[in-house]
DNA sequence: GCCATTTTCTGAACGCGTTCAAAAAAAGTG
DNA sequence: CACTTTTTTTGAACGCGTTCAGAAAATGGC
């Protein structure tokens, strides 16, 4: 994506109104093009000529193309949160939340599946800010795992307090998995996808039940002691990495 | 990485001896650079001056910049293999065999950690060539994945037959996933990768024992059946594939 | 209202991966 | 050897994301 090695990450600070509505105006006419054409067709002078500015002025704005898709995360997010409104409420069950949860959240990707593939290809690039592990995509994160904190608390589900600590973040994985083969989903309205969801959520609803019993409290302990552990580091990583950026 | 919307995959067929001279001076060149440089810092018109031919010359041969890389696969997958061989032939135990092979696969990968990001973040595009589940890329999946049936094979755990079949290709999968992370890591030299490695080999372990117990054979069998029929689908979404490709 | 400062905006330029028509070299044929 | 055909090789060109010096416009202080 980025051809530099060092790529740009802050996003400048708008000063004036009439910046607020440049902004708006140039990511506005850039989700239309990207949902109309795709994202690899949609093009910085596309955008900037569509949005009637400089191709100067839509970087100033949005320091990379990349930056325009953190964007876009955040407004499927929205849409996805909405959606999913109505079945949180209906449903009590964590297997009736989370079957209803993943299947809108398909739903709302389905007019971006054609050219998600490029969406994702780069979020396993630790240096790109789309990377969904990275600093600049906390927000969004944060909002997403969220909504499955309130899936897991509203269900009348109990389970072990170690467990229900780690599983949202445990099913944001899990969701994250199931874009990745969304992705790669080519048969007839990602049908695939769909009975992928029924089965893992069946599946995940069972290990949840077996990882609860007294007997799996060892191999239980282990495996969230490691998860911690991992989102320790990841963090940990970071600020390392910002401390480095820092001195040089 | 490649900018068109339909990049082109098919390598060239040499026919002369010449042809084979150049397309090798012009992987290992390419290959020598990228190791040297990196992956975003080694451009393709480097690549063709350092190995005396012309720009044009170098995409006769290797028909995108992804295409080097597929080299650059089969190499550390090579290299891979052969220092795996000695913890083979010692090793007896599954936990052991594959707490070598995890290890040896980091340690072979370790000079290229700078730039491994650049390699697999298009992993993620069902377009691209480099993409793993992708056919071009099914030579070296297919080798990568017979390593770990010869690990299981050559242990002397016993499993359920139906658990045996799935697993090198369950082992493959989650020897994916340390890559990712490993890509990720970056603590002085990747402690916490080999970190990862030691907890969750010891925990596949015992999950693996978990699962062989007769009680939990319905949940296996539900799991695997589901594993297996994914494996199917991604080869039937390809031929789809290539039969809308034969039409067009 | 005037001026200095800050912010917004412009357009040319750069280097990149990739493409392609056509030239050069090699191989095949008699 | 002369010829046609195939394969290899060239280099200019294209469109892309991105950068940057400087112009234009807006803001804030007096």
């Amino acid at each position: 994506m980025s051809k530099s090695s060092n790529p740009k990450t802050t996003a400048r600070v708008i000063k004036t109104r009439k910046g607020k509505r440049s902004r708006a105006n140039i990511v506005n006419t850039a989700l239309d093009l990207i949902r109309e054409k795709g994202f690899e067709e949609t093009t910085m002078r596309a955008i900037a000529e569509k949005a009637g500015v400089s191709l100067g002025n839509a970087y100033h704005y949005y320091p990379s193309k990349a930056h325009l898709v953190q964007a876009f995360y955040q407004r499927t997010h929205e849409e996805h949160l909405a959606a999913s409104r109505p079945a949180l409420e209906k449903e009590s069950t964590l297997k009736g939340r989370l079957l209803a949860v993943m299947r809108v959240k398909i739903s709302t990707l389905e007019p971006y599946h054609e050219f998600a593939g490029v969406l994702f290809k780069t979020a396993a690039d630790p240096q790109n800010p789309l990377n969904p592990f990275a600093d600049e995509s906390a927000p969004v994160r944060n909002e997403s795992i969220k909504l499955f904190e309130e899936l897991v608390t509203g269900s009348k589900i109990r389970v072990p307090k170690d467990l229900s600590a780690e599983l949202p973040y445990l099913l944001w994985l899990y969701h994250m998995g199931v874009i990745l083969f969304w992705i790669h989903d080519s048969s007839p309205q990602q049908r695939r996808t769909y009975r992928l969801i029924d089965r893992t959520v069946d599946l995940l609803d069972k290990l949840i039940s077996l990882a609860s019993n007294p007997l799996m409290s060892p191999v239980r302990k282990k495996a969230l002691r490691l998860v911690a552990e991992l989102r320790e580091e990841i963090r940990d990583d970071r600020s390392i990495a910002h401390a480095e950026a820092a001195f040089s």
